[in-house]
DNA sequence: CGAGCACTTGAAAGATTTCAAGTCCAGTGG
DNA sequence: CCACTGGACTTGAAATCTTTCAAGTGCTCG
């Protein structure tokens, strides 16, 4: 694992002005993450830099504060799939009972709440609330995962693109007006999608083209068509 | 939720018998599944019966006994993806928190032990211990979801084949000496691995062909160079 | 201002799918 | 018991989507 950062002690204001404004999509997992307040400890990683590696032991559980991460597992010759976008609010590293299933890395300057994992369980194995929530948590990755599978299964170069973008969307534009950066390279949304940087470049071209979306500065997007962009995505629903 | 028909109460036997020969590759979802020995009721489905749906809301845990399920998605217009074929000693229905993600169905006729959720919830409010295995198990089908999400994005035909081939092995192999049938069809395997069931075919025939595996009877399947298999499934360990 | 990297764009190649017949097997009825 | 029929599987050929290979283009950071 990588040489963490520790915080200055006033940062921790950021932490719990992020905690309050953190969006509504996932509140169990910060419900249960208030209990283990007095566990956290701040961390703060650079752009690109690694959060633990894929096999580490997994000491530690983790929640986004500011920033965002990607968790991302290589295959012997160097092919690379992204399991998860993180933004602030969301946790992560619970990926597997003893080594991590996933490398996390962060897209840009990070700061992120570091949990000790035993200290959790422990906390765990006495209340079983918050086991529960942590499954909780867990059954909300599961979802995702299934989720994951059905794209990367069955959906087309820009039903995968067009349903990638919704999603983002989502998590992000609510802060910034209709607009929201792309945080992660053509190649970690190639790496997410089981596409090639070229299809994911090609297909966003074809987007801005018919007027689906705008690009400001490459990373910056705009969905013009929301309508068409769903449409496209197929899935009607979740 | 269809029709399912109450076990008599003489094929008790036939569960405690099985939970005892199963497969060591779970042992803590048994351990688990113990303290609920009082909850669960043998429910018995035939061949192609739906346990649950889809979007159903998620009332049941369940256990296979003997015979064998499928987890399946459709989207819209009629794709289909397979999340899991699941053997005896596999438990599911964990999937969501209101309703299941994916609808179960028996592969043949199958034996299950059916929880419910309710019951199992209350249990492990109480008990902490429970509690952690159940999350214990739900991590074990999030390791396996990001398996399935390395082989869905970034696997060709023949990698995804040979790998499918060595986990169904490695799964049922033990108790017939080497062959093991495929009690899913074609379509099944196609839609498990995001490839259409003429490639399927095409890629069996191929394995058969240079030796790799034989076939007898279709549905059952002997691996004759395993060595041949795990290089073509690529990654090295699991 | 320049260099390098990320992204875009184009053309050719390839893997998988699609469409279209076969073939085989299992279960059925004679 | 055996021929028959339908569905599942296999096989072939053409089509297609995506990738691969190969240049551009244009930011961004020194």
């Amino acid at each position: 694992m990588s040489g963490h950062t520790q915080m200055p002690a006033l940062q921790l204001e950021a932490i719990h002005g992020a905690a309050q404004t953190s969006p509504k999509t996932l509140p169990p997992m910060l419900a249960a993450l208030n209990l283990l307040e007095d566990l956290g400890t701040p961390i703060m990683v650079r752009r690109e830099q690694e959060i633990y590696a894929q096999d580490d032991q997994a000491d530690y559980y983790y929640e986004v504060v500011t920033g965002s991460v990607r968790t991302v597992r290589l295959m012997a010759d160097g092919r690379r799939q992204v399991s998860e976008f993180l933004m602030p609010g969301d946790v992560f590293g619970f990926d597997a009972l003893d080594t991590y299933d996933f490398a996390a890395e962060a897209l840009e300057d990070t700061l992120l709440r570091r949990l000790p994992r035993r200290r959790v369980e422990a906390l765990a194995a006495q209340h079983a609330g918050l086991s529960q929530q942590l499954r909780r948590m867990m059954n909300e990755k599961l979802r995702q995962a299934h989720e994951r599978m059905m794209v990367l299964g069955r959906m087309t170069a820009s039903e995968r693109i067009a349903s990638f973008l919704l999603h983002v969307a989502e998590r992000a534009a609510v802060r910034t007006g209709g607009q929201f950066d792309l945080t992660m390279s053509r190649r970690d949304i190639a790496d997410y999608l089981g596409l090639t940087i070229e299809t994911v470049s090609r297909t966003l071209t074809m987007l801005k083209g018919d007027g689906t979306i705008a690009m400001l500065k490459k990373c910056r997007i705009e969905i013009r068509n929301r309508a068409a962009l769903e449409s496209m995505a197929s899935e009607p629903r979740h």
